[in-house]
DNA sequence: CTGAAAGCGCTTACAG
DNA sequence: CTGAAAGCGCTTACAG
């Protein structure tokens, strides 16, 4: 090594090799590597270099049998939401890696039918939550610290800006010049969609476009539903020259039906998703929500609960993609 | 404890308890935990029945602390192979826990544009492997011990018996009379779905039924791909009275088509899909594959090629499901 | 504010 | 065939 120091076998320097460059203990190396206070600033700026010039990366098993007692974060999905899902994949493996750096681990608790986690954890997440969803008021008396998916008053949670996403798709389709859009979305007991449909209406009424009733099609949240709702309204008498679709899924649904009843996509009708899935969206116009740092944010926040402090919760910004299926209405 | 042992902090039994009850050292534990031979018979069944009795479960932490290398196992995808499905998923899962058993830790390795893995580890695993794929010979030539899953003669390989799978499935709609079958599927440059048309095939051969060319219809392994090529078939001139979709997603999109151009699933037509998965195929009458099984045996045989034990492979068992959506060819 | 030392639960040469 | 002991890379009272 060009600093003249020996590293571990498996190629990775470890605690000690850190402590000896930064002239100081492991125990202190310890110290600032978990974030402790009382470590003076010079102290700590000098192991900071010194892990950085030895690219230090902690060793996950090690921390984990020396914290005696390692945290057990439990993830708990809601009654009736879907696990096998692409969002939810992702999701969990972000979680995974983001728990991981602060050794904790993750556990899925399954969910009993009265709706209430299997058993209790050190801390927990909470996803798919709906309204009067029991699993809050009880984590809340048992004390247990927890971070919500989703929104709920006096929580801590985390959840991507769907509303200002519906938004900015909805308003990217009025500045083409569309005036009639239809909503290709689910059930609206579901939060997530529910925001993303304020976000519609509300661009709509800033447009002064008033929407008609049979603008909201029932795609169910699935590609095949989405087909057969949109494939059936303009095989009826719709003439929307656009559409917001709440997933990509639905977007992906959408396409497939408009194409079948002979339109063309964006030439007949423009199209916006919402999510910017891996392996799915790669030519649609969607709205992008960043899953890593939600649940990066979601760890933040868990962390806060675990220190005891007052609760708050964050929105992660999202982000209008304008790719394929969206143009200017014609003529 | 009712033997008088205290267990450690956290609840759960240590080497050293085991060790202290069996009346042995925690080497001698540590040997038959890891199966290493040249432990007496007496006193390897005395230790066995010590963790038993304690509910001895090893310390994942430990373990790979003292192993002082960990073996990583990389899972390689192949190109154009979907990872965000949800077969894949639960493989992945219970690939994970397989290989935490042993100790081994699961790394997901890019493959570069020419179809090779990003970089190699101590042992992989393929997934999503077609004909002439050149991971296979490029693993054998770097002497990397990796099992495929799918077959491909002279290497390590496991698999459903998607084969067999196809078979039953069609053997079970041409016991309940049906004489002319439909199979939705997706190229056929696809092993598995290969298999599962080759299945289908020959059941129709033993029946002495001869398949028309029209028979076989591309669903593109979705759902909606599905639902629009049965619908596509129907509304021209298709009779059939059943149909074996190639997974269960097609099956659900060929129910749909079949709902929409009027026909009534079992009453005008039966249904077979295939996977059984969670969430998803409760209803329908389906080939259940055994996914924790595969990951399971996967792991065994690649423990094999670490031994440098001489390749095999394995197929594993699938069973049909009958369940509501096929009945009895009608009048 | 910091260091020396014990300890987490396992594995593995090294003796015998 | 088996035990005693060192060591894996960390954390954490305990002194100072």
């Amino acid at each position: 090594m060009s600093n003249g120091l020996a590293k571990s076998a498996n190629g990775r320097a470890t605690i000690g090799e850190v402590a000896r460059l930064a002239g100081v203990s492991t125990g202190t190396v310890s110290r600032v590597l978990n974030n402790r206070n009382g470590v003076h600033a010079r102290t700590r700026q000098a192991v900071l270099s010194a892990m950085q010039s030895l690219e230090y990366r902690p060793d996950q098993a090690a921390r984990e049998l020396s914290f005696r007692q390692t945290t057990k974060v439990g993830l708990s999905v809601g009654l009736g939401s879907r696990r096998l899902i692409p969002f939810f994949m992702l999701f969990l493996e972000h979680l995974i890696t983001e728990l991981q750096i602060d050794g904790y681990r993750l556990e899925e608790i399954p969910t009993r039918k009265d709706g209430l986690p299997e058993r209790l954890t050190d801390a927990m997440i909470l996803h798919g939550a709906h309204d009067d969803d029991p699993r809050i008021h009880y984590l809340q008396k048992q004390k247990i610290p927890f971070v919500l998916v989703g929104h709920c008053e006096g929580t801590r949670w985390v959840m991507p800006d769907d509303y200002n996403g519906g938004l900015e798709a909805t308003r990217h389709l009025i500045r083409l010049g569309h005036k009639e859009i239809l909503h290709v979305s689910g059930l609206m007991n579901n939060q997530t969609f529910h925001d993303r449909y304020r976000g519609f209406q509300d661009a709509l009424k800033e447009a002064g476009i008033k929407p008609k009733r049979d603008w909201l099609l029932d795609g169910d949240f699935a590609t095949l539903a989405a087909y057969r709702a949109v494939r059936k309204a303009y095989e009826k008498d719709a003439k929307a020259s656009a559409i917001f679709a709440a997933s990509d899924e639905m977007a992906l649904g959408t396409i497939a039906a408009l194409e079948d009843v002979g339109l063309k996509v964006p030439l007949d009708v423009s199209v916006v998703g919402f999510d910017d899935l891996p392996e799915i969206s790669e030519k649609l116009t969607t709205v992008r929500q960043d899953i890593q740092a939600l649940a990066a944010r979601a760890v933040a926040l868990l962390k806060e609960g675990l220190r005891g402090e007052a609760v708050r919760h964050e929105l992660i910004p999202v982000q209008l993609m304008v790719r394929g299926t969206t143009a200017r209405k014609r003529g």
